[in-house]
DNA sequence: AGCTTTCAACTTTTT
DNA sequence: GTTGAAAGCT
């Protein structure tokens, strides 16, 4: 398939050249809408905006990233590199170390990732039960993204559960404070408090971004939109990008009246909807719009593109999951002995859930095909690194107490559970923090003196490291720097100790030093036109180390590699691939029902969506594999096609105009009947 | 009763 | 591949 034309069409030239007023860009899949959003900034830097004043807004780090690249060609490094293009929490940390001090907050507080705080949720909920905790962290996180705090949480709680999760999330909201800690929804709810309550701060944030543009504006939950609207000020100019087809985050808090509640908060608004597909075949399309048809307008939108029809969809139905996965690689060898996938990354299998990628892996394994599982375990969720992050995060905040409890026994340093026990309640009596705690006078009180000079031995070498972090300036100082520590700490004898198999602990040490390189690289700062370093862009460990939390998944270990993905259809929003498999396209998996649960109209239109952006990641061909048994238990059931399957109405989509087409489909149902088709020996 | 073992099930995910 | 629940064992 041919990339997108040099010119923009009329419509995206519309949304570029919109500057002075509110304005809506309903893009559909495909339609170019990082290209209107890049081509946008360009355009107010050219009508003479300072780079800094212009924000662009994106939900992840890989998205932001992408965009500043795409800047980059366009308007040149060193105007992209000063554009505020970020996510939506990095923002929020911007602002909180800004002005975090207006709210109380020290300059150097943590940022707590969701294993903290369901630490936190465990102790302070006092129960050692994953799994409540776990529901308690959705509910309070949910809560909070409607902007709730714990005493309204409490007033809207349904029934026991939620009054419980109430109260837990009342203390949690003391755990932080005294931690002065935040969590991820913290990002966005306290910058919202700040614009909020304070006039001047809220003044001057309006005044620092002169045009806000929004991508993904569909995925906005409540409070990021009230965020939005405060930041952009009474008589603001923003760009929302987005598409309500595109909708498949309604689980997670984000709502579309978000979407409906823009013509009327800003009734100047001007909606621009980007129709024109540059990525898929007409026959792709077409099944696509029939789907999406089924779901009620919020805007008029319908798809079109200029590409012929393509081949067909094909619907492959298997016995199991098993066959379902063999019939994939089967598919993948074909496309590559056709030339039509001559790389293994041209090809994509997309699914509902993240268990059913087991099958696939396994099939691929053995037929020798690599591939990658996007969204598994990221490289920050592995404990080494956080062992490593939580040393970090202490020298950053020293009154971080998750972090302390984790770096003080990592590695073992004779401090046992027991003098921790003893700290925690002498720190909570005197509502001071475990490392304020180390240096208490009175402390003798409670800790034996050996138990004592272990104690501040460590808060002395947390306050030395801090040190000589901040003055570790640039990646070549970091590198020594995060080495000399490494190596004083023993971690790498720590890991060979832990681990019973040498190969585990040699991986391991492989991961450390990755992120000892990763975090150099980030201190090194940017490179100048020229090559050279920009001196005032470099970091220092500790700057940098400041905003570790953030920056997940950014762990760049080769984007290009030539390889088949699997992917869930939700982390495959904003992909492509020439060749598109979605497997397990069966009622009950998509649309998604669980047991006992009831199927509302709601939940059935954001299911449509996403088999809808499960349709459109494909530019070529499009393969919807179906399940005809299903495991239960030891015995196989039968299982229905989903109805996705009857809404794409595939029957219509023999081409009208095209008689080679229709010659190309008479043959193939001829194959089809054929008892044993070559390129099949799933057929004998 | 408390432990171990076996068996099956398993939403979607970012920061 | 992991976790939770249920059954079985001491």
């Amino acid at each position: 398939m041919s990339s997108p034309p040099d010119l923009l069409n009329p419509a995206q030239l519309q949304a570029v050249h919109h500057l002075h007023s509110p304005c809506l860009v309903l893009a559909g899949a495909g339609s170019g809408k990082t290209r209107v959003i890049v081509h946008k900034m360009a355009k107010l830097l050219q009508s003479g905006l300072e780079p800094s004043k212009i924000a662009a807004i994106t939900f992840t780090n890989k998205a932001a990233a992408e965009m500043r690249e795409r800047a980059k060609a366009m308007v040149g490094s060193r105007a992209a590199s000063e554009l505020a293009i970020s996510t939506f929490h990095s923002l929020g940390v911007r602002m909180l170390r800004t002005d975090g001090e207006r709210l109380g907050l020290k300059p150097n507080f943590s940022i707590l990732d969701s294993d903290d705080v369901l630490g936190i949720l465990r102790d302070a909920g006092g129960t050692t039960d994953a799994k409540v905790a776990r529901t308690w962290q959705w509910t309070i996180s949910l809560w909070k993204n409607q902007g709730l705090n714990a005493a309204q949480a409490a007033a809207v709680a349904q029934d026991d559960r939620e009054q419980v999760a109430a109260r837990v999330m009342q203390r949690y909201e003391e755990r932080l404070n005294a931690y002065q800690a935040v969590d991820f929804d913290d990002l966005i709810v306290l910058p919202l408090k700040l614009l909020q309550h304070d006039a001047p701060a809220a003044a001057r944030w309006q005044d620092t971004f002169a045009h806000l543009l929004v991508d993904e504006y569909q995925d906005t939950n409540a409070v990021q939109y009230e965020l939005l609207k405060a930041l952009v000020g009474r008589h603001g100019v923003f760009t929302a990008v987005g598409d309500d087809d595109q909708s498949i985050y309604g689980w997670r808090g984000a709502t579309i009246d978000n979407l409906k509640r823009l013509p009327q908060d800003f009734p100047n608004l001007k909606v621009i909807a980007l129709e024109q597909n540059y990525r898929s075949t007409g026959a792709i399309l077409r099944a696509a719009n029939h789907v999406i048809a089924k779901n009620p307008k919020l805007f008029e939108k319908k798809l079109w593109s200029e590409y012929g029809d393509g081949e067909p969809v094909q619907v492959i139905a298997c016995d199991s999951e098993e066959h379902e996965a063999e019939r994939a690689v089967q598919r993948i060898q074909a496309l590559r002995a056709k030339g039509a996938a001559p790389k293994f990354s041209d090809v994509a299998i997309l699914y509902r859930a993240n268990h059913q990628a087991r099958v696939f892996e396994q099939k691929l394994r053995t037929a020798q095909i690599p591939y990658k599982v996007s969204g598994g375990q990221s490289f920050f969720d592995r404990a080494e690194i956080k062992d490593l992050c939580a040393w970090l995060r202490l020298l950053v905040n020293q009154d971080d107490d998750p972090a302390f409890l984790r770096a003080v026994t990592t590695p073992k340093r004779g401090i046992g559970h027991q003098t921790l026990a003893t700290l925690g309640e002498f720190a909570s009596r005197w509502k001071v923090s475990l490392f304020e705690a180390l240096f208490s006078p009175s402390l003798h009180t409670a800790l034996k003196g050996k138990a004592i000079d272990a104690l501040q031995e460590f808060g002395r070498e947390v306050n030395d490291l801090e040190h000589r972090a901040r003055q570790a300036r640039g990646a070549q100082e970091a590198r020594v720097f995060l080495l000399g520590w490494l190596k004083a700490l023993g971690y790498e004898q720590h890991l060979f100790d832990g681990e019973d198999s040498e190969k585990l602990a040699q991986a391991r040490w492989g991961h450390v030093l990755d992120f000892v390189e990763w975090i150099s690289r980030r201190c090194g700062g940017e490179l100048s036109p020229e090559g050279s370093v920009i001196e005032s862009t470099q970091m220092s460990v500790l700057e940098v180390a400041q905003t570790i939390s953030v920056i997940i998944s950014l762990a760049e270990r080769g984007e290009d590699q030539d390889v088949v993905t699997l992917s869930t259809l939700h982390a495959a929003k904003g992909l492509e691939w020439p060749h598109v498999v979605l497997a397990g396209v069966n009622e009950g998996l998509i649309p998604f029902q669980g047991p006992e649960e009831a199927m509302t109209v709601q939940r059935l239109e954001e299911e449509r969506r996403l088999m809808y952006v499960g349709i459109t990641r494909a530019r070529t061909t499009l393969a919807v594999s179906t399940l005809r048994r299903r495991k239960r238990g030891r015995e196989m059931v039968a299982a229905q096609p989903s109805r996705f399957i009857a809404e794409m109405k595939l029957d219509e989509s023999v081409s009208r105009e095209d008689p080679r087409e229709r010659l190309r489909k008479l043959r193939e149902a001829l194959a089809a009947q054929a008892p044993r088709v070559l390129n099949d020996p799933e057929g004998a």
